[in-house]
DNA sequence: CATTAATCTTGACAACGACAAGATGAGGAT
DNA sequence: ATCCTCATCTTGTCGTTGTCAAGATTAATG
């Protein structure tokens, strides 16, 4: 039985990993990436700072359980981005990829938390199956596009896919790391690449 | 007049800001992003650790400075790969975007601390401009492109560039990140996009 | 040659990740 | 009910880092 949460002076916490997570997706909100530390995330919760050593064992394993969480919600956003479009394959595509671009500006610290390469642990095995799921929610909606346009060659998938891929992840990448606030973008809102025209052609 | 570098007990260094950017290109290269403290790169110019203080205010500083070297290798790489290569819009577009991505793979932490936002001063002037050389090296090879496809419009335009630039940095990314290495791309190596036929059309 | 200012060193401080050793108490065994 | 075991959390410490302050050294200038 989980002890009464009320009491606050306890020894055990009682559910201290779900807290240090709940304290890192905050903190990652508020301070971002560099300013999340492990002694911070121990404050937050309210356990001392070497608190979080048991269930994780050095500051990776929590970024990488965070960064879990993210691509979790990186999917889910995806899946409702793609539920409001048209049934049309190309609506479809072009609502998905607007859900990358849209999440990774909505959400920008989780989004460089999960491709932050050097900080992750790879080998972990719920990071590459949330990362998994969000490659496979875009080869979905890029399926019957490549039937559409008769590509036929699982070669020629791959191309199509990654060039998607590409396109919205540069895309959401040089809008977070400044590259279209400046100069020739100075007043107005940056440009969006159209995907619908990129695929089939402009009308 | 420059002291004799000969000379390695002296005071002073001599020209300590130049042994600094050296010191951490070479660290940069084998320690990677991470690794690169200002004691480090002090330690290697063979300074005290507050050596770097008075060239360098701050770690930002520092970086900020590499980040801008590193901007300027890569206009020229892909300068270079554009002049190896034919002299028609297609084979110019294709070859810069050859080298971005090429040069990106080739000097991988030199491209992420080019566009890592966090840790540089991009208010610093010289970032900027070699900034801006790198986007217009890429504007330069969209703009025959733009004309050939009939593309008249500011806004055609920028939309050519901007499907460029996302295409090449997103790939590079894609592969630096570690994303096209797992799971569907175990054995064989990751596959490329074709600019060529994204813009022109499968032949 | 004397003065000034730039340059580098030494020393210190707070924050960090990580480790070790001990305190606490929850839950099962008896 | 009592004891035991072990997961859980605390306290203390170490080495490293960025940054600041104060002093030492020397180049440059007049």
């Amino acid at each position: 039985m989980v002890p009464a949460m009320t009491d606050k002076s306890r020894y055990h916490h009682g559910d201290l990993r779900h807290a240090l997570l709940q304290a890192g997706l905050s903190l990652l909100e508020e301070q971002g990436l560099d300013g999340l530390s492990l002694r911070a995330v121990a404050a937050r919760a309210g356990v001392s700072h070497a608190g979080p050593a048991h269930h994780f064992a050095t500051l990776k394993h929590l970024l990488t359980a965070l960064a879990a969480i993210a691509f979790e919600r990186f999917v889910a956003a995806m899946d409702d981005a793609r539920g409001r479009a048209g049934p049309d394959p190309r609506s479809q595509l072009a609502a998905t990829g607007d859900g990358y671009v849209t999440f990774a500006t909505a959400n920008p610290q989780l989004f460089r938390l999960m491709f932050s390469a050097t900080r992750l642990d790879w080998s972990d095995a719920h990071l590459q199956e949330t990362a998994r799921a969000a490659r496979q929610q875009l080869a979905d909606v890029c399926e019957p596009v490549a039937a559409l346009r008769g590509i036929a060659t699982p070669g020629g998938r791959e191309q199509l896919q990654l060039l998607v891929w590409s396109v919205v992840h540069g895309y959401a990448h040089l809008l977070l790391s400044g590259q279209l606030h400046d100069a020739s973008c100075a007043t107005r809102a940056p440009p969006r690449p159209d995907l619908e025209s990129l695929l089939f052609g402009p009308p």
